[in-house]
DNA sequence: TCGCTCACCTAACGAACGTTAGGTAGGAGC
DNA sequence: GCTCCTACCTAACGTTCGTTAGGTGAGCGA
């Protein structure tokens, strides 16, 4: 079986992702990057052309992640069932995502506001449509009647909220395994909306 | 009656505090707050004696805020009042603070990482001994069997990271009022716990 | 062996950073 | 009228920032 080896720009990207969770985009320089990688910083840009670049592709690769793991997920189970069990796949979808590669996705959650002008739009879009998917979920169980009563809004917001927060501190050799996390978030989830253990 | 006119130091603080929570504190330059308030970078240090020193005041004020609030919500309920009713008494105090003042409560949230050394560790065990109130209360609820099953710790956190980001979102003239939020959040989250709504 | 690609280097650029030194203008209190 | 105090100024400091230019050496296919 071969082994894919990352290249140097994915290599790149690892290291910053790792520094931009822990100190954030602005509080991270590319001589930081670079130090990481055991090289000088004027290096880094034989394989990138700014830092804001870095930023966004790591930005989009979270985005793609995320929509890509939601679609399955939401694939996965049977029309008929109703809104607490699609609630329950993108959850753990989301859990999922973020525990696979939290600083990869704590970038996405925290870090795109420092990309300008078009890119920043651009992304704030994808996010949009990506938490749309929950609050068209969440509004479709209320007007149902499935989950009990709030604004669907600010239930969409509470629960992405507590789930991104996932990204911030978990850590993978923590205490509880991934699973462990989906399970407890799941049930969590499912049960602010329902009122009801899944 | 006297109004409380703000000193000069109180003044740079918020519109430092605004600027830390749109850019974060590394993405704001000490000529950024000065030219919020249309002076010069340099005389900032006429009332400050470093950039890390508003931050440091501004991450106590709001720190000694949720404490101050979270022991008077606490001490209004009453003892023999069940886990939830307690539960409910420190949400509506936590997204009180939170609403009353987002900037601040977001420099408390998020930018206090960027203070160094003893500084930081202090806020930290600040910021554990407050979050204890919620992971004893819920502790608590578990053993009784007043709330449903689940990780205290995973479920503390869940509850802590939803509400903390209404200070990320939350803008005054915004659709809810500080009220309404209160209400959504208190019921998404003792329902999370116990699953009934209170 | 030649030439090409890849990964890195040193040196340096102008701009922005946090911060200090030393000075000024206006109003309050004696 | 003099002295303070508050609030600001200009000028400049050394450092770090993101980035560019130009060069080196190792490995590899032809």
């Amino acid at each position: 079986m071969a082994v894919q080896v990352p290249t140097r720009r994915q290599t790149i990207e690892t290291a910053a992702s790792a520094l931009f969770r822990e100190r954030g985009y602005a509080g991270t320089s590319v001589r930081d990057i670079a130090r990481a990688l055991d090289i000088r910083g004027a290096s880094l840009y034989a394989h990138v052309t700014s830092k804001e670049d870095v930023l966004w592709s790591i930005v989009e690769r979270a985005a793609t992640a995320f929509e890509v793991a939601a679609d399955q997920a939401l694939a996965s189970v049977p029309r008929s069932a109703g809104e607490p069990a699609h609630l329950e796949a993108l959850v753990r979808a989301h859990v999922g995502v973020i525990t696979a590669d939290p600083e990869l996705a704590n970038v996405f959650v925290h870090e795109w506001r420092h990309l300008s002008g078009p890119r920043r739009a651009r992304i704030l879009a994808r996010r949009d449509a990506y938490e749309a998917r929950f609050r068209r979920l969440i509004a479709r169980g209320l007007s149902r009647g499935t989950f009990a009563h709030a604004d669907a809004d600010v239930a969409a917001t509470f629960v992405l909220t507590a789930l991104n927060g996932i990204a911030t501190w978990y850590r993978p050799r923590g205490r509880l395994s991934r699973g462990r996390i989906a399970d407890q978030f799941a049930a969590l989830t499912v049960r602010a909306l329902t009122g009801e253990t899944p």
